[in-house]
DNA sequence: AAATTTATGAGGTGCGCACATCAGAAACTT
DNA sequence: AAGTTTCTGATGTGCGCACCTCATAAATTT
């Protein structure tokens, strides 16, 4: 039989309440009698029963994620996978929760988050750009003793040890080898398209996509990164010009996480078959481009995946418990058309 | 508030003893008292709170891995992912044990499948080869009331819906389109390698390699395949024989779960660096070739993934409770030297 | 040594459900 | 109509822990 948290109090030779105090690290107790309680749980093996304890919690845990507020496909994506696991969440004592901010506009999206209050939330997945103001609702976040894990966008490395999402120089240099190897050693061109650079994911991805290029593909040039600004008008100028002063253009790799619109452009424009295009992150235009043979590869990570882990780790970070590291580590998945899954 | 089974009562006229009942599938309960309570179930939105109805269960879930007794480095980490969430487990009051069987001797194999208990296991996840002993076995496991699902190899599909594990004809033709792309449109032809055609999964994937092959890749001429049997002089034979009568070999797809012997006798061969090489499954040998340079793309499916799978299958049947189908569907990965994580 | 300030103990309640028992009611037989 | 059989209700216990209160013991200060 498992010993239990009396088990624990009799071989610590305290009481109950003692136990509770030192298990979920209340006040009032001498640093003597927690160390006397850490030796019994090693000696007896004591293990803490999460399904009771959650139960006897009554108020499960409470989970939010803050999103952009508006966003591509990719973040539909997402918040599909957050409204599965809200109804699955319901059965398991869990409430999770979605806050959009304005990330056009730092300040707001700063005062958004400073109204986050501690007693709503045990933990919150945050996607965020990095910039002055975010980082500091962020801290002061902590402060006020909420937890948080930085989510999809990687706020710079705080000793913050956990991140959910993607290595986004190795997810740039999987784009790049792909590129390579798909272009069999035509001597050419290969375009870069995004959104904007002003986000660190696309400095990353450009920099990994770079280094595997200028290194093991030397048969091909990588242009300068053309930027988009989500304006399907300027996308098609920036296609069409690319396309007319580049001859000798054998890929493009799409960035960013909106593929949608290039991938239209691109689509009024391709007649030559050889072409590759590689894109990051499935959604039902990449899918869809994936099938008509419009592109070639995709570079993407999990929404579900994503979605699940954080709320995993938040919990987990809650019940002051290990997670499984193999498990937390979010995958780059490479996609072509015969393992979409 | 959350309605409770007291509510629940409270709302079909009946009393808790007739709910427990109803909800936990006892018998007992005419039809038409039956239907009342499933009614209330519906009209106040009761759900049950699986939180406490592990903790009442007191004896939480006991499930299965039924393994082949000797297998390659792949089958070391499924155990090892078993472990994992062994160690896990405990905290959510669940055991979970693995049973080793001979899959070289059916009547073993088959012998060892009658001896487990219903009164030992809420569930068993079976991975072992379709053969009528064995299918003959799982069935009778089945009339005995065990609850099982096949894992990563498939038995031909009996009604039961879920599966663990990839489809083999999507991952063999995953290969298929890898192995055409990297060859570049290349004349020649490609080897396949495996350590016996017996299996399913083994001709699965053969057959939708060739469908690629032959359909988008006419440049490329597919070789019979060649068994190993998983003996190591006989591997270095053929692959001693395959280099030198076919001077135009440019690819080797390496189609079983063990490529670790294929792998070291090829790296004694192999000079000429255009050869394409393709294996499945991620592990240290695979992974040391595929950083080496030697081995180009892996197929693989997720270990950690395939073992937190099933169990969480195995308890949501045990629970009576839909699962996440997004999160249960086994992704076929392709890793190559910059996406491994 | 007395007065405070901590630490700890004793004990209780409730979370939502599983599981068991027994008596009485309702539905069928003959 | 009496006897069986099949249902259903009433009631209780316990799972392992969180969280609370109040009283007392121990350590610290004055």
């Amino acid at each position: 039989m498992r010993p239990t948290t009396k088990d624990l109090a009799q071989a610590a030779g305290v009481s109950l309440a003692t136990v509770d105090r030192v298990l979920n690290g209340r006040p009032g107790v001498r640093k003597k009698t927690v160390d006397a309680v850490n030796n019994a749980i090693q000696k007896i093996g004591f293990e803490r029963n999460h399904v009771a304890a959650t139960l006897a919690r009554k108020r499960g845990y409470r989970f939010g994620f803050v999103l952009p507020k508006d966003g591509d496909e990719f973040l539909d994506e997402i918040m599909e996978r957050i409204r599965e696991i809200q109804r699955a969440g319901r059965a398991e004592m869990m409430s999770v929760k979605t806050i959009r901010i304005d990330e056009q506009d730092p300040h707001k999206a700063a005062a958004s988050l400073s109204r986050l209050k501690t007693e709503d939330f045990d933990g919150i997945a945050i996607m965020a750009p990095e910039t002055p103001q975010i980082r500091d609702a962020i801290l002061r976040m902590r402060e006020r003793g909420i937890l948080t894990i930085p989510f999809i966008s990687n706020q710079q490395n705080d000793e913050n040890d956990v991140f959910v999402g993607i290595d986004n120089r190795a997810a740039g240099a999987t784009a790049g080898r792909l590129m390579g190897r798909f272009a069999c050693a035509q001597q050419g061109a290969v375009a870069v398209i995004t959104d904007t650079v002003q986000a660190r994911d696309s400095l990353e991805r450009r920099l990994g996509f770079d280094d595997i290029i200028n290194h093991d593909f030397t048969n091909l040039r990588v242009l300068p990164t053309l930027e988009t600004y989500a304006d399907p008008e300027r996308t098609r100028r920036i296609i069409q010009t690319i396309m007319a002063s580049q001859p000798d253009l054998v890929g493009i790799y799409m960035m960013g996480s909106e593929a949608r619109v290039p991938l239209e452009m691109l689509s009024q424009f391709r007649t030559d078959e050889d072409l590759v295009t590689i894109a990051h992150e499935k959604t039902p235009s990449t899918v869809a481009a994936l099938r008509d043979r419009k592109l070639d590869a995709l570079v993407a990570q999990n929404p579900g995946h994503l979605v699940r882990s954080a709320v995993r780790i938040l919990r987990a970070k809650c019940e002051n418990r290990p997670t499984l590291a193999s498990q937390e580590k979010t995958r780059i998945e490479i996609l072509i058309a015969d393992n979409l899954y």
